[in-house]
DNA sequence: AAGTCTACTGACCAAACGGTCATAGGAATG
DNA sequence: CATTCCTATGACCGTTTGGTCAGTAGACTT
């Protein structure tokens, strides 16, 4: 709608912003961020092209603040679940629930927290930020490692440096979820949060009676 | 060398395959296999891009090709490792060690390892396997299923479903792998080992005494 | 020496991408 | 109604990519 009063403009601005970033995501889930393209999102928004570049200026940018308001509210909604009462395990698993259940609701996401949390050949990213994984992950990531560290420290947890034992998790969450949003009918999250939580807590081996 | 003669021509062919091959895996090492060029590939192996398409249909036949040979040479060595003499929990060390250790040697063949294993938007790719991950991943995640199945089927090993038991693991390995390839000065290799294996058959959790 | 065979070359092409800019046209203003 | 203002447009541009193909040159055959 070209022309909208000028009192309106401080108001569609924002629109506009979400408008063009939930239509990213929805190409994001469906391309992956390298097939991202700026046309796509363009359709998809129901917008001109060069429309996009009125409200950001590269589509690094958009990606950014895409990835950004993404992590957020991840972010959020684990450090929510990490914070309650409960033993280790029952905080581990509410964590890792909350973690696999906000990809299983918003799959669209989860795409691109693959793509930051292991980027490919871009451009300033390997010369700025490259060296262990997006500054966006790496908050992620501290999120866990600060719990198993918090864990060691009232000694219910067994020393192994946080923050690798925080990647293994994470990652291995990772691969699961993916494996999950392939599947046509994946089994119930609970089954694949036990085997996590239980796995971690108690471990694989079946200790012989001593 | 153009000309050579007739007899030879048999002797030539699968040299020049290989060392097409070899090129791509230097390229894929420095770019992923999204930025891998074909003229890149041909100028890292002494030839004319032209040249390839004599060798290779295309581009993701090249691709297939380095694949399958990076894939057959890890399948081999951890096979052998599983297959050692010892414990659960020495063998599934000697894998994990093994595993790891490949990729510090040959730290070009990661990144194509992450590619196939998470494939992006690739065009026939989706289409035909996309489901749960390649085939060559699948492949490779069954050895680790099966390992863990035997072991349940000795008792050895808590009944988690062995094929998402090894998907959690292989993730969990894959990350710390990417982290110790992004690092300066990385641990030794046994104390990421040590971390997988421990907690893995005795958890992280700190039982009080009974 | 003339002719043939063929591995090899690199200029070339079409497609796809991110990004630009002159233009259009509805709302506000007078 | 005339003028101004500004969002939105999409044709256009330069670059990069996978892939092609007419032509080159060196070794074999006769």
């Amino acid at each position: 709608m070209p022309g909208t009063s000028k009192k309106l403009r401080e108001l569609l601005e924002p629109v506009r912003i979400r408008e063009i970033g939930e239509a990213a995501l929805r190409v994001v889930s469906r391309k992956g961020l390298e097939g991202m393209t700026m046309q796509e999102i363009a359709d998809e928004a129901g917008l001109a092209k060069g429309t996009l570049y009125l409200y950001f200026d590269s589509r690094e940018e958009l990606v950014v603040h895409v990835a950004e308001s993404a992590f957020q509210e991840l972010h959020l909604a684990v450090t929510e679940a990490l914070g309650r009462e409960g033993t280790f395990p029952d905080r581990l698993a509410a964590a890792t629930l909350t973690h696999v259940e906000f990809f299983e609701h918003r799959r669209d996401l989860f795409r691109l927290f693959l793509s930051v949390a292991h980027p490919g050949p871009g451009a300033d990213h390997s010369a700025r930020h490259h060296r262990s994984g997006h500054p966006l992950y790496r908050a992620y990531l501290d999120l866990f490692a600060s719990f198993f560290a918090a864990g060691q420290a009232r000694g219910e947890i067994r020393p192994f440096p946080p923050d690798r034992l925080a990647l293994f998790v994470a990652e291995g969450l990772a691969g699961l979820i993916l494996r999950r949003l392939g599947e046509t009918d994946p089994p119930p999250v609970e089954e694949d949060v036990r085997l996590v939580v239980d796995a971690l807590t108690g471990g694989i081996h079946v200790r012989r009676t001593p």
